[in-house]
DNA sequence: AGGCATACGGATAAATTTATCCCTATGCCC
DNA sequence: GGGCATAGGGATAAATTTATCCGTATGCCT
């Protein structure tokens, strides 16, 4: 496993949320499992962009920051379960804000960034999965 | 300069605002230049972890991005000052609550992140800096 | 038996971000 | 001249994060 070599910056609440959050998909994974989408495999089937392994690691992360909570069902085949926790639940007001920032600010931010001077390409589609599982669950 | 080489993910708005945010200072840059700290001199100095190359990386980055603007005096010693655009102010909210949670929740925070099974020592004490400088503003 | 689903994680390569080192330019002051 | 302050950025190394590949385990279905 890897080991940090450089001090942590840790001085204030912005370094400390950002270490938190600090992960290509953390912020998708906690938003998708307080959508009530908790086991592994339905989480991965939202987020295709990711790979098994990644997830996992990730989840184990945010695990071990006590941001959710993973319940073990020994069943065969396995059966794991994600929830957040109280920490993790008060993180919800700041993941959605940026979400909605994200959202709302969308067609300006797709055009800067595809002007930067990085970024060959885009991948997108993906998340209207999100909206549509809200919508779902708002309706049904 | 670095060019991608992998798709850039940018699908829900979560991911977008990950990307605006994606560095190491880019929150306390925003914070700081939103509390009128200006200057990248002054900047540096409420940053002492942080290098004068990183942050001219990452203003540009948030220049190109449009969170930021940039005016250059004609003047010498030369003189510089960011400042927030519309769009950069419609962020604070974000950071804002980022600032407030990391801050609510320092300390289980500290001891989840300091159990991790990385991070071999921390570097804290800087942004104290931000707080003084927000009370003498206020007072002022 | 072979293929699917569930879930986990080591090892290593590749990608990406940060850190370091070093050089440019100008004016003021001792 | 030498040192300070202002501000900018190239080149390269090091650190860190992601991506890929592969192997483990069990039960059900055809």
């Amino acid at each position: 496993m890897y080991e940090r070599k450089m001090p942590l910056t840790i001085d204030c609440g912005l370094h400390l949320t950002k270490e938190v959050l600090n992960g290509k998909w953390k912020p998708a994974l906690l938003h998708a499992i307080s959508l009530d989408i908790k086991r592994p495999s339905e989480i991965l089937r939202l987020l295709p962009g990711a790979t098994r392994r990644v997830l996992n690691v990730q989840l184990k992360e945010l695990e071990e920051h006590g941001m959710v909570e993973k319940k073990v069902y020994p069943q065969l085949p396995p059966k794991v379960e994600y929830s957040l926790t109280e920490t993790g639940w008060s993180l919800m007001p700041v993941i959605d804000a940026m979400n909605q920032w994200g959202d709302a600010n969308r067609q300006f931010l797709e055009t800067v960034i595809s002007q930067d001077r990085r970024t060959p390409q885009v991948s997108k589609s993906v998340c209207q999965l999100y909206r549509n599982m809200k919508e779902e669950r708002k309706t049904g």
